[in-house]
DNA sequence: GATGAATGAGTGTTCATTCAT
DNA sequence: TATGAATGAACACTCATTCAT
């Protein structure tokens, strides 16, 4: 004879949305956008679908949040990086290492980015897109302030040293297994040290 | 009213397997493995359901196959690169910049594999996994002979190192656009000499 | 211009599940669980095939259900017989006319059972015939009785007497129709009594 | 380097429609008529799609065959059974066991007449059904005869009784196993004393 | 006699979404 | 806020049969 408040709050420690972006979330990222039904979403939420709908207008939307607080994140933390009181290959350093950091401690959140964007709708692919594109040059930029400055080798275009970096970011979610023989830091290190020696002039 | 033989020779220039392998390929890339239809991908070849599963088993058996191509292509021009006669470093350059040359040239395939390799059920995953890391092996080895050689920095695993090149020509399918700035050949020599500049002592 | 709900009411007036049992249960005895497909169910039941798949989680649930409202009556009707305070001729009369008049009466169900059982999948088909076998059990036991008692002969393994009744039983679908010369009770009174006097010592 | 038609000795040790027939029997009573498909059967029988439909008409035509056969060995000893100078009870007797025995040693058409009749072409189920009376007729007459000459109970119209009988029969594919605790010769007789003894006046 | 590629209509099932309650 | 029954279009796949060779 439980009070219905008592028996929801099992299942209702968290908001309603954010269950749901999780739920989603892990799914996406073990089994791929497309292979998740709406219905395992709700049902690993612990809510049904009329829920769902009441928070979310599709499928697609949930996609795009997950996206939304990845790519806000990323920005945020490079801005920071990039806008420090440091010389310019610290920094590059720095911004490069964290974005290992902060990819591998959130994988299933860059599997479903590099496995998933092109399932999203047109609209939300070109905004999505667009953020995107200004996280790249903000990191661009970076790297032309050294080149200018001299401590960075001018051998390659800056765009392509970025999309360089970025791939091998992305592949990530393809080998790094956590718990394996390297900490993230030591893997983020690794792949900073790579750049900043590829940029030596 | 033109005769049955004409009607069908306009059809069946390629031989039928080879039209739904292509048409497969073109569609897979373009909107993704579970967005592309079997329907769509017979109507492409301009045949029937029933041929197509007269052919393969199953749409996963068209993508293993597609896989298999480019697997096979890729390891031999590797092998080839790497037991060539001359010194390591040309050696890894020559290999490292062809595989990017080859991936451009076959976009559509890259962008397949990337993206749509989880889609394989279970049994042509293992597979598919298994001839993948014959091919990361090889390319380590190279790495490998040139750290004992003294040639390359011991700074970095060669295991990173590969993943490090690696994420970086996956990621092409996601940038490169043919037309662009940049010839293969150009994008290939740039992308050979990061890697090979990284790998300096 | 009928109101929407009166529309409604026109197709609604049992329960959606039930309907579709109905359906089912008329078309497979007709045409066989395999020629049947699906689409005609919905039609026949008037629903779309969403909710078919809604109530039921498969072609072969709705096979499995009706025989589980098959076995549920008649194992309930033996049991009462079989417990009733009477002489073991008596109750084993009883039975074994009574399983004739409510087949008769379930003549589709019938049909179905001995028809289309192999088609169930093979977990539900080790289900249905363990409950068979239950029946079975019960209705030999009773027989068995009767020949401990020296009131029915021993002759034939109270089995195989089992046997023989029960394939006159599922024969019936085959040859009974419905109006025909002879009531479903006057078939049982007889098939009854060519059992009791089979058994006569 | 052997000749086609060493090569081909190996598997045609039996003409095709034969071997064909073989086939299609095992498969049918496994799986049932309509689970069981044209490929499954030629790659059974060692041939080809082709061979099969120079020899039969259709899949139909497969199954219209196993039942000529079984009809056709069964009428002809039931004839002999009748015929014979035996008194009544006797032949009664001795062809109520005989149709037991040649059930249980050809099990596989036992099960396909019993299971996959209705799906039969309508124009061929008549003529099977047509044949089927004619057996079912002489069986009666034997019991009718019996009757008259008062050596058996008029109890139960003697139509009846034949479908008491062959009820038992048919229901024999679903219990008897090969090999076990009865030979087919022991339940023969236990059969047919079941049915004397239901006869005795 | 025999092949096997090809057809085309059909199968059971899934699923994002809607909407009366 | 939230439910869950219901939709309807799409999906991958099957199969008896035909026919040019």
């Amino acid at each position: 004879m439980t009070s219905p408040a008592t028996q929801r709050r099992d299942t209702t420690e968290q908001p309603v949305p954010q269950r749901l972006l999780a739920a989603a979330t892990r799914l996406f990222a073990d089994r791929g956008y497309d292979r998740t039904s709406v219905q395992e979403i709700v049902e690993a939420a612990g809510v049904t679908k009329g829920a769902l709908y009441h928070y979310f207008g599709s499928k697609d939307d949930l996609l795009h949040e997950i996206y939304g607080r990845v790519l806000r994140l990323q920005q945020e933390r490079l801005d920071a990086f990039a806008d420090a009181d440091a010389p310019v290959e610290r920094r590059l350093r720095d911004a490069a290492a964290d974005v290992v950091v902060t990819t591998i401690e959130n994988l299933d959140d860059a599997s479903i980015f590099f496995r998933s964007m092109h399932q999203l709708g047109e609209e939300k692919q070109k905004q999505v897109r667009a953020e995107r594109r200004r996280y790249h040059e903000r990191f661009r930029a970076l790297i032309e302030e050294g080149q200018k400055a001299g401590v960075f080798s001018t051998a390659t275009p800056a765009d392509l040293v970025v999309d360089y970096h970025f791939g091998s970011v992305h592949h990530l979610s393809t080998w790094y297994r956590p718990g394996g023989r390297m900490t993230p830091r030591e893997v983020a290190d690794h792949l900073a040290d790579l750049l900043l020696r590829a940029l030596r002039p």
